[in-house]
DNA sequence: TGCGGCCTCGCTATTTTTGGGGAGTAAAAA
DNA sequence: TTTTTACTCCCCAAAAATAGCGAGGCCGCA
């Protein structure tokens, strides 16, 4: 088990172009044996990209009824952290059981587990994968393999992020009164306050909360302390 | 080794109070035969909370110069995903050599590792070990040990969010509206180019801020953007 | 020694945001 | 069905932020 981990994860390490996860998705599907192996995530500007062994069917019937706003797998995930087995999402409404009976037509497997990642600027991502069995088939498949696939999951954003283009963008840097300036802010301050704190004047104050907008390329200071929290320059 | 993790994995499944989280730092510590060990977390509402094998005597140091809004560490993961070896962060500035001198003299190790990782509503946890030695010994632990470690920053990470005991009521649940209001405002524009992009008047789109200000607990509109931000309700 | 970046302070004027009110409709939940 | 929630619009006065002008001292680097 170990060394076929490892080699999936050497074959992803490997990945330079989407087409390389989509082949993946295949390899991670036959070397655990599964109907399907899904990675959907969403880049830090929102767009969305899938890599997985849906047919083109089932994918197009997803987009054109705009599944992505109801489906329980993604509602429920995006409020998780651990691997979700599909039994435990909520499957109750009308909507979400005609979805589930339409999905297994189409041969998505009636078990699931999805494992949501999150990176650094609000990219989300869910590695998804699934399979037609019982119960306690699909929980003894969870049991063995959870860790591997969390793993994987990991290895498959890393490289999401790569592809992620505009998110390597160069943070500029901030004078140390800048930073303190827009943390304060950040933290609600007004003006008045944050130079009390620091014990300047607040025109002295505004004179940094300025260079800090310059440098940022932000319009007005909420855009500054928005980007300064987004490139990670300060912390609340 | 597959038996060493499987045990501490299972040490920290069982754990149920905080004092186990501290007390699994010290397990780990000597099951990697490391100089330190530290899970560190910021919750849905913004308490820090730390578990770890450092000195109380540099936890006080730490809090007290407040070197939390200067670590690099902590500064160069929050822009992070994968695993970060120190080695390859921004230790360029002053306060950042002076810091990490100081470190060393309170016994933090010369070499690091910090892996990042991210929960559903903004909850930032950063689980950190450190070891005194040279660069190739190092990055051969690392080599061998990254995949564990991930696996037990994922296992804490499980942990700190059943103990986030306000993540469920806590998490701010803006509408649709307030999110989109929110969301244009930290792209920079002012209400009125908000108003006119979401086509409703500058009134209404002022109640949806003012509502997202009251959800958030924010004190003025600057705040609940930075709120919003770390929280994860939005992205910029 | 000069140049640039950083830190500090001041003025005036205009634009924007904020904090109180109140009020109606439509859709969704109880 | 009732109630709640979300969405929409309006007025007014005070507070805050923005934009432009100016000044001087300190430090490091070339």
């Amino acid at each position: 088990m170990a060394s076929g981990l490892e080699k999936q994860l050497h074959l992803l390490e490997q990945a330079t172009t989407l087409e390389h996860l989509q082949q993946a998705t295949l390899h991670l599907r036959d070397h655990f044996g599964l109907a399907h192996f899904i990675y959907h995530w969403v880049n830090s500007v929102g767009e969305r990209f899938g890599a997985g062994t849906y047919s083109s069917d089932w994918v197009d019937r997803y987009l054109e009824k705009d599944y992505l706003r109801m489906d329980p797998v993604i509602l429920g995930c995006i409020t998780r952290f651990h691997p979700t087995n599909w039994k435990d999402l909520d499957w109750s409404s009308k909507a979400a059981k005609a979805f589930l009976r339409e999905a297994i037509d189409y041969g998505v497997g009636n078990q699931g587990l999805t494992i949501p990642v999150r990176g650094p600027s609000g990219q989300f991502a869910l590695l998804t994968c699934n399979q037609t069995c019982d119960d306690p088939a699909w929980e003894h498949f969870i049991a063995n393999h959870q860790q591997d696939l969390i793993l994987i999951a990991h290895q498959f954003n890393r490289k999401a992020l790569e592809f992620d283009t505009g998110f390597e963008a160069q943070a500029p840097s901030l004078s140390p009164r800048e930073l303190s300036a827009i943390a304060l802010l950040a933290k609600g301050f007004s003006r008045a306050q944050a130079a009390q704190d620091l014990s300047i004047s607040e025109h002295t104050l505004r004179v940094y909360v300025e260079g800090a907008r310059h440098k940022l390329g932000a319009i007005n200071t909420t855009h500054a302390v928005a980007r300064a929290l987004s490139n990670g320059l300060i912390v609340v």
